[in-house]
DNA sequence: GGGAGTGTATGGTTTTCATCGAACAGTCGG
DNA sequence: CCGACTGTTCGATGAAAACCATACACTCCC
């Protein structure tokens, strides 16, 4: 038998090589956004599904968020059962971006 | 006799150790400001005075851009005689936040 | 001191974006 | 197959930001 993919649409995601610069530093332009990097930043890759991020916003705006950034190259996501499990594009972002994470997730909080 | 400083209101800045990256990346998300920030990296220091830009808004407009500029500590502005002339603080701010003035002026035009 | 040139401030319009509530679609366990 | 759970989509709302036209302030030169 073929196997059982998910019958879900899988989400668009965008390459870091194709995101211009503008969109990249828009997405990171928002806190709540910021925010889901950095967690993510700190948690092994696949283990984090959206839900699981302690942001103020509702489950509307958290996958409106999750959209920006993929379409930033940010974040890939894969469908895990029920859940959208996440993972931060370390390497291919900071390829395409040296140093802009780093400056996101280094932020000093006197500042 | 004391000397005749100027009666204008000097503007406010902003140096780049006291802004907080979401701001530094707000100020870049904008494309007329990235033009801005282009057209003086490619100019001599003060040579360029803020009506000289080649940017398809008024000026209205462009003097909310330029403060917007300041407050991020991308642009120092001195009055000179009639004129505000500019200059883009490309060490100081290099060096609150490394490699980022870099990707905004090598944006590869494929992009 | 009048007038041209340059930039800022103000008030109002338009656009953009973040957000929510509610409805919907897919997955899994009983 | 039903119900709990997860996430997306849709429509509407509110806030923020970009923008313009106008009026104003300052500088310089004649």
């Amino acid at each position: 038998m073929a196997e059982r993919a998910s019958h879900r649409a899988a989400p668009e995601h965008a390459h870091p090589d194709d995101v211009p610069v503008q969109t990249a530093l828009a997405a990171l332009a928002d806190p709540v956004r910021v925010t889901l990097v950095r967690e993510l930043a700190d948690s092994a890759e696949w283990t984090r599904s959206c839900g699981s991020f302690d942001v103020p916003v509702g489950k509307a705006a958290l996958s409106h968020h999750f959209a920006v950034l993929r379409g930033a190259g940010l974040v890939e996501q894969r469908d895990e059962g029920p859940k959208r499990v996440n993972r931060l594009r370390r390497e291919e972002f900071e390829t395409r971006f040296p140093g802009l994470l780093d400056l996101v997730l280094r932020e000093d909080p006197t500042h």
